[in-house]
DNA sequence: AGGCAGGCTTTTA
DNA sequence: TAAAAGCCTGCC
C-alpha cells in the first residue's frame, strides 16, 4: 500500500534513534518495525512516498498511530530559533525525519528497564532473547517467522536463570518485579496513558528498579507525553557542553521530549563520526 | 530531608 | 579496559 507522507518521516533515522529496539533492515533497504504483535515493512518509493506492506485497515488502526502521523513535526521544528539555539537547530536539521513513536506501554517499560547502564546493541540483544524465549510465534508479511513481545504473564513466569540467560545481568530482578506488578494488578501500564504525566511518572518510579530516567523514557516513548525529557549520559554530556547556563525547558514545552530525541541522536552521530 | 559514593551483571568497542 | 538511554543501598 503506497502512502504519501508530507511531514518529516525517515524510517532509518527513527530506527536508529534508540527509542525502539526490535527493528530490522532488509537487504533491499526496507525497514521492518514491530508493534503489538504485528510487523510492517516500509520502503521508500520516491520523495515522500512510502510503501507499507499492510492494508488500509491495519495502517489506520495500528501504524498511523505508532508513527504518530497525526502530529506535524515540521511545525514542531519550526519552534527552534537558529540564532538563539544553534546546537538544537543543527541537531534537528541533521536528524530531521525522527518522530516520537507511540509504542506499547508494557513493552516500553520492560525495554527501558533493560536499557539501564547498557549500550543499544546490548539492549536489542536482550529484548530479542526475551521474545525468542517466551513471545508468541508469528509470521510476517514476507513469510518470515518472528516473536511478539512477551506478555506480562509470560515474563512473570520466567525464573532467575531464564532471565539471566537473556543477558539481563542484575536487571533480571527489576524485570521480574515489573512483570509481577502488572500481573498482580498493582500497575496497569495502559491506564497510565490517561493519567497526568507527573502521576504516571510517580507510579512508574514506585517500581523496583525504575528511576527517573527510565520513567521519563516510558512517558515519552510509551505514554505519548512529548514533554518528558529523559536525561541519560549522552544528554548530560550535551547539557554540560552546550548549555552550561541551563537548558530552556520552558521555551520548548510541551515538546521537550521531541527536541531531546534530536539531540540524543545527533550527539551520538557526532561521536561515531557520522556527522 | 536530600545528596552522594560505591557497587552492580553483562555486552560492546 | 572503559563505557554503556541507571538504580539501589548505605552513609552523611
Amino acid at each position: 500500500m503506497l502512502k504519501e507522507i508530507r511531514d518529516d518521516f525517515d524510517p532509518g533515522r527513527i530506527a536508529q534513534s534508540g527509542q525502539c529496539f526490535r527493528w530490522t533492515r532488509t537487504e533491499d533497504g526496507a525497514y521492518r518495525f514491530m508493534s503489538r504483535g504485528s510487523c510492517v515493512y516500509i520502503a521508500e518509493r520516491g520523495a515522500g512516498l512510502f510503501e507499507f506492506d499492510c492494508g488500509e485497515a491495519e495502517f489506520d488502526s495500528l501504524w498511523r498511530n505508532y508513527f504518530d502521523l497525526n502530529e506535524n513535526y515540521a511545525a514542531i521544528r519550526a519552534r527552534i530559533d537558529p540564532v538563539a539555539d544553534p546546537f538544537l537547530y543543527a541537531a534537528a536539521e541533521y536528524e530531521k525525519g525522527i518522530r516520537i513513536l507511540r509504542q506499547d506501554p508494557w513493552e516500553t517499560l520492560i525495554s527501558f528497564i533493560i536499557s539501564q547502564n547498557r549500550n543499544i546493541p546490548a539492549i536489542r540483544r536482550s529484548v530479542e532473547l526475551l521474545a525468542e524465549r517466551c513471545g508468541d510465534a508469528r509470521t510476517d508479511g514476507r513469510g518470515i517467522p518472528f516473536r511478539a513481545f512477551p506478555a506480562p504473564e509470560a515474563l512473570a513466569a520466567l525464573g532467575e536463570a531464564d532471565l539471566k540467560a537473556c543477558g539481563l545481568g542484575y536487571r533480571w530482578s527489576y524485570v521480574r518485579a515489573a512483570a509481577s506488578a502488572v500481573v498482580s494488578g498493582d500497575l496497569d501500564p495502559y491506564a497510565l496513558c490517561r493519567a497526568e504525566n507527573s502521576e504516571a511518572r510517580d507510579a512508574l518510579m514506585r517500581l523496583y528498579g525504575v528511576g527517573g530516567k527510565v520513567a521519563d523514557c516510558v512517558c515519552l516513548f510509551g505514554l505519548r507525553c512529548k514533554d518528558a525529557f529523559p536525561r541519560d549520559v549522552w544528554i548530560n554530556r550535551v547539557l554540560a557542553l552546550h548549555y552550561p547556563d541551563g537548558y530552556p525547558y520552558e521555551r520548548y514545552s510541551p515538546y521537550n521530549g521531541v527536541f531531546q530525541q534530536y539531540m540524543f541522536a545527533y550527539i551520538r552521530d557526532c561521536a561515531s563520526g557520522a556527522v
